[in-house]
DNA sequence: ATGCATGAGGC
DNA sequence: CCTCATGCATA
């Protein structure tokens, strides 16, 4: 699966990298998203805990799918990044080829990004990225998470086929169930209560990552009938679906 | 690439 | 307890 890249450790990776302050402005309009050395940098090193908003909700995100439709409320007062989805989608397009191209996986940009800023991203989080899977809501917050990590983690406990289609079954029927019908569903399935609650909130998330906003099933006629409402803004055609995988 | 798990923050 | 963002471990 993953193979270490051809002739270049960690170092290596470390050396080519170098967006701006990746947690602010610079990384999502800033120039291009050069992996490979750049000039002037001034490293403002990154800040401890700045009172970043940590989590504020309200997807603007929409899946790499359709092409989204302009639903940005772009705030027009001059603050700064306002990241437009678009410019997201074409960031992480971009991003994804250079680093394929130069031939890094995606846990070698996580950690030349860490070595960089002290800011470690997980292959996860990488791919999710690339795959836009991710919000934006706030960048610099990996820093809080695996700070916190200090505990001894639950073995993942791997849920048979036939036990998750009877867990689909009931999400279709019911995506949000009571702490009670918790209980007794995993009780006949013969699991922690907590394992089938973190299932339904695990698979309502993945729900949200599957059909996103911008997902439009219906004809393609609905789409057009929508510009004018919200800006006259020219919806790029973008790329149908993203089915490349690495 | 993705499934299950952890945690913060919000009701 | 939920939503969200993330990550370890795994298919």
């Amino acid at each position: 699966m993953l193979r270490a890249p051809p002739g270049a450790g960690p170092a290596a990776a470390a050396r080519a990298a170098a967006p701006q302050s990746l947690v602010h402005r610079g990384w999502l309009r800033g120039d291009t998203p050069e992996l490979a050395d750049h000039h002037h940098h001034h490293h403002h090193h990154a800040h401890p805990h700045p009172p970043h908003p940590h989590h504020a909700q309200g997807p603007p995100h929409h899946g790499g799918g359709g092409a989204g439709p302009g639903l940005n409320s772009h705030d027009p007062h001059s603050d700064e990044a306002t990241p437009t989805s678009d410019d997201l989608e074409q960031f992480a397009k971009q991003f994804k080829q250079r680093r394929i191209k130069l031939g890094f996986t995606q846990a070698d940009v996580g950690l030349a990004l860490g070595t960089l800023y002290g800011n470690v991203f997980s292959q996860t989080t990488i791919c999710r990225f690339e795959a836009l899977q991710l919000s934006f809501k706030n960048i610099p917050t990996s820093i809080d998470k695996i700070a916190a990590q200090g505990r001894k983690r639950k073995k993942r406990t791997s849920i048979e086929v036939s036990v998750k289609g009877a867990l689909e079954s009931h999400f279709l029927k019911c995506p949000k169930p009571s702490a009670q019908e918790i209980t007794n569903l995993a009780d006949s399935l013969q699991l922690e209560k907590e394992v089938v609650r973190v299932w339904f909130c695990n698979r309502r998330q993945k729900e949200k990552r599957m059909t996103p906003p911008g997902i439009q099933q219906q004809t393609p006629d609905d789409v057009y009938s929508q510009v004018g409402t919200v800006s006259a803004d020219t919806p790029p055609p973008h790329h149908g679906l993203q089915t490349s995988v690495q």
